[in-house]
DNA sequence: TTGTATGCGTTATCAT
DNA sequence: ATGATAACGCATACAA
């Protein structure tokens, strides 16, 4: 039960005066007199007069508004692009709605629904992990709709994209492995539909074989990012005949459940098995060990994502062809990596 | 560059019938002839018609939306009570424009307006760490906005809230560990102008004084909720003449800091500091030592939440009397606060 | 400097 | 069963 909200028409009449008067004087046109002007806005204080900006959307046919569609808030990565994501919109001048996905393609498409009802003029989307057909996004790129996907995108789509070279930091996140004296190096990928997970399985692929160490694909598991699912992966992981002695995992929030359910089996780590991951988390450096991980620049990567996708809000001369930026990992190494021989050690003082 | 969408006047001129027959059609209204139906059916289909969101709000002065605030998403419990209240809200017919205040009282204050101005229908909101003037939430409840706070409200305000027994919890948590054979139990609490943190205050007083065990605040310590903060506060917290030996962290948030600096301290958790914390986040079993943890009901609370806000959103006669939830919680018994003597453990055994 | 009139895309109230 | 037409709250081109 609210009392309707005031609107330039009450202000008009109690002011006798006309509703564009109010509207112009609302918006500081110059053309006003400052008398009119000072009590318009007066009147406005004392009502605490909101416009609304339903009307004010539909009368100028501009929302200023970007649709953000993420998986799932609760990961690290994708609440803090959204920090990113915001602060850049916001500097241009435009607003977010953000919605998540829940991994759930059904949903995906659902909420690029609701967003285009809502007028907003341009998108960012991560795609969810169960979306393998991409006919809803295809659909934006046939509408023109501007467009930019981030981490979590599909191949063959004419869209803009950002990530991180995912090839080339699982290459040297392994590379890392293999230097600290790993063998048997283990991958826990993410769903085989995630085109990152499978860009970081070739990189891992890569350094193995380089190294002579690849020996298929038979340490390589898929995770669905579920704590459950993981536990379970790494059990069967460690029962393996010959366990791994290296661990690769496709994300921090897959790494903290692995390295639990090894250190429940009394594996130490790192060495019994070395461990390396994705994302860089903050909270990675609390556990112990601590967590080497690959870090993406985030803050960068939201910026460049509302770049890509402000040259296309304010592109005028038709269709903008997409661009694709890939952005540079890196590597931070802490406990759970690092095994020092002695010799190493001392080496690594007295060079110092 | 995007053409310009569809609408029902292009509609009704391609069949060449009036726009409020289409509108009909759309709406699936009874009194529309089964052809003119389908025909406009069809079309929509064909030109993938999406109905101006913008436009049918205005039309109606209905949104059907609420707006809800929470400091952070980041944080596990806040993004995890958002997907409980955008089902709930889902489920009555209500969509949910989320934002974050970053912990700030001036964000805060910015995103009441524009979703004031977006013309939400009633709020969800979780104060800031920094609101201390509630001058802006009490607004909305002069103008009889419907509102809904949760986990983090002010005292003396008339409005509805859903909240656990803070007080009761850290009670019973703080008994833990005296029970766990604690005798100088520090707490680290939250920001003092937060009330849940002085309520769990409160409750770490009484259990004490009820065991003749309060000496005074010495070791009440105030974080930010910063990993920095924390580690210092720690820090200074172990250097005191006479150390804990029992340690209540007002956030896992800030039980994971803290557990990393007593460890790199040297001190053994749980043998010379034991911990328990609060909110039960899925990462407190994955520490080493997992972390004993109050749970709140994430679940029924967002739920709660919502009902308490469709009482007044549906409310036809005046204004509704303020209603208060309080909800249980439980202590999650981990590692990190179970100091088992031998004897204890042998009476635990053989009484199983 | 101000007022009038029209439109934004839809719903809803009248007629017909 | 369908068609005009007036809202909804605001912006704006055109008049005055």
């Amino acid at each position: 039960m609210k009392s309707a909200p005031v609107t330039i028409k009450d202000i008009a009449k109690a002011l006798n005066i006309s509703i564009s008067t109010v509207s112009r004087a609302l918006r500081g046109m110059p053309e006003i007199h400052p008398d009119t002007r000072s009590a318009v806005m007066r009147l406005a204080e004392e009502w605490d007069y909101q416009p609304n900006q339903l009307a004010k959307n539909l009368a100028k046919s501009r929302t200023k508004t970007i649709g953000v569609i993420v998986p799932n808030l609760s990961y690290y990565f994708f609440s803090a692009m959204l920090n990113s994501i915001e602060d850049a919109a916001i500097q241009a001048g435009y607003s977010v709605l953000v919605c998540q996905s829940n991994e759930s393609y059904l949903r995906e498409t659902m909420q690029i629904q609701n967003l285009l009802r809502s007028q907003v003029e341009g998108f960012i989307l991560s795609l969810s992990r169960d979306t393998s057909n991409c006919a809803h996004v295809e659909r934006l790129i046939q509408k023109n709709v501007p467009l930019v996907l981030f981490d979590r995108y599909a191949d063959n789509m004419a869209a803009s994209k950002v990530m991180v070279d995912n090839r080339e930091a699982a290459f040297k996140a392994t590379e890392h492995l293999i230097e600290n004296g790993c063998r048997r190096i283990a991958f826990l990928a993410g769903p085989p539909q995630l085109v990152l997970s499978n860009q970081r399985l070739a990189g891992y692929r890569d350094a193995l074989t380089k190294h002579g160490l690849y020996m298929g694909d038979q340490y390589v598991f898929h995770c669905d990012y579920t704590q459950e699912n993981t536990l379970m992966q790494t059990l069967a992981l460690m029962s393996l005949p010959q366990p791994p002695d290296g661990l690769l995992t496709v994300s921090d929030r897959i790494a903290y459940p692995a390295m639990y359910a090894m250190k429940q089996k009394g594996v130490r780590i790192p060495d019994d098995v070395a461990v390396v991951s994705f994302n860089n988390e903050p909270l990675s450096s609390l556990f112990s060990p601590s967590l080497t991980s690959i870090s993406q620049p985030i803050q960068e990567m939201g910026m460049e994502t509302v770049r890509l996708l402000l040259r296309q809000l304010e592109a005028t001369d038709g269709p903008i062809t997409p661009e694709t930026t890939v952005m540079p990992t890196q590597l931070v190494v802490r406990e759970s990596s690092l095994r020092m021989k002695s010799a190493d050690f001392l080496n690594g003082v007295l060079s110092s």
